[in-house]
RNA sequence: GGCCCCGUCGCCAAGUGGUAAGGCAGAGGUCUGCAAAACCUCCAUCACCCGUUCAAAUCGGGUCGGGGCCU
């Protein structure tokens, strides 16, 4: 049964934003019996349609997706919430005898799926709060003092100034009594559950960049200040962790007065821009994501689906492709 | 033709004799439960030439470039 589990093919499909995933997935369906399961921290949100780019509805019908529309904008979720929600979704595409296509641009979404995820408790609110609440009332670095006593080998590890992480090292701690970097060590993204095919697409940097300031230009088009406003109207706190998504907090400034459209849209692309980098920084870091301009190079990439089919499935009788 | 002002990284910009702040853009990177987040690193000898000086982006002269005023 594990291993099973463990041979079970996952074709991924990663890039930055506006490299041409959706349409790959689309392009790739017309060959290959796929269904796409969306790994991207954005898309999770209801309402937040035309500002994360989701697949249209005409193209989840040519592209079965999964995991779109998952919780409200002022819910909490998280990346283990994903990871599990995930393998579900895995295993069901694959009971229907069909290739899941784990696709999206969350590096540590994908990761979380591919390579698991430490088994250190859930984070907390509360204690959140009130570690940020110590780091205002006690000076900047306070907190980073603390983690060096708690947990010098991560402590080591992270700047100072990353707040972020201190905080969750922290709250690691006080919740189970361990250091998360013991966690991590017994960890070290060492699960296997899939046997996977991981794709990666980058067109080349101008071309990437033009490409998003065009979907940018497209967003607008269809509307997206209109659904920023729709949010608003419905209550949802500007601050909250979906509303602070590229492309809603600067229109968000630009519906408080506080910029002009025109402000906000170059802020969107120069925004959109950096996310780009950062996610291909993510990505090259792994070894094994094989490399395409567009998906211009499609028959390269039927050729290497058609060999990762046929080695999955003679890895052990089951599997229906 | 005359007089005056200006010329610091792709952009904005500090610095008026002591050996080039900062911001933006750009590039590289980190990443284990907020990840479209958070964080880190890199990135100029000051238009050019001559001179004064122990020392010049800073002073003097000239050249070039930009702007203003006058005739």
């Amino acid at each position: 049964m594990k291993k099973a589990r463990e041979a079970s093919p996952l074709l991924v499909i990663c890039g930055p934003t506006a490299s041409g995933k959706t349409a790959l997935a689309v392009e790739l369906a017309r060959r290959f019996p796929i269904e796409v399961v969306s790994a991207d921290s954005r898309q999770v949100y209801r309402g937040l349609d035309i500002g994360t780019a989701k697949a249209t509805a005409a193209e989840r019908r040519q592209a079965p997706h999964h995991l779109l529309d998952l919780v409200d904008p002022d819910e909490d979720f998280s990346v283990a919430d994903f990871a599990s929600l995930a393998h579900g979704a895995i295993a069901d595409v694959l009971a229907r005898g069909r290739l899941p296509v784990l696709l999206g641009g969350t590096g540590l979404y994908l990761r979380a799926v591919t390579e698991g995820l430490v088994d250190a408790p859930t984070g907390d609110p509360a204690v959140r709060a009130e570690l940020l609440e110590r780091e205002g009332r006690e000076g900047p670095g306070t907190l980073f003092r603390l983690l060096r006593e708690v947990d010098p080998p991560l402590a080591q590890r992270i700047p100072p100034g990353d707040v972020t992480r201190t905080v969750r090292a922290l709250e690691v701690y006080r919740l189970s009594g361990r250091r998360l970097s013991d966690f991590q060590r017994e960890h070290a993204f060492a699960e296997r559950p899939y046997s996977t095919l991981k794709i990666g697409l980058a067109p080349p940097r101008e071309e990437l960049y033009r490409r998003i300031d065009r979907r940018v230009e497209g967003m607008l088009e269809q509307g997206l200040p209109a659904e920023v406003r729709g949010l608003l109207d419905r209550g949802y706190d500007p601050e909250c962790k979906a509303l602070r998504t590229i492309g809603y907090r600067e229109l968000i400034q630009h519906l408080r007065g506080e910029i002009s459209l025109a402000e906000a849209v170059i802020l969107i692309k120069r925004n959109s821009r950096h996310y780009a980098k950062r996610q291909l920084t993510w990505f090259r870091g792994d070894e094994a994501i094989i490399w395409v301009d567009s998906c211009g190079e499609s028959a390269k990439l039927q050729k290497l689906i058609e060999l990762f089919l046929l080695r999955t499935r003679s890895g052990y009788g089951q599997d229906p492709f």
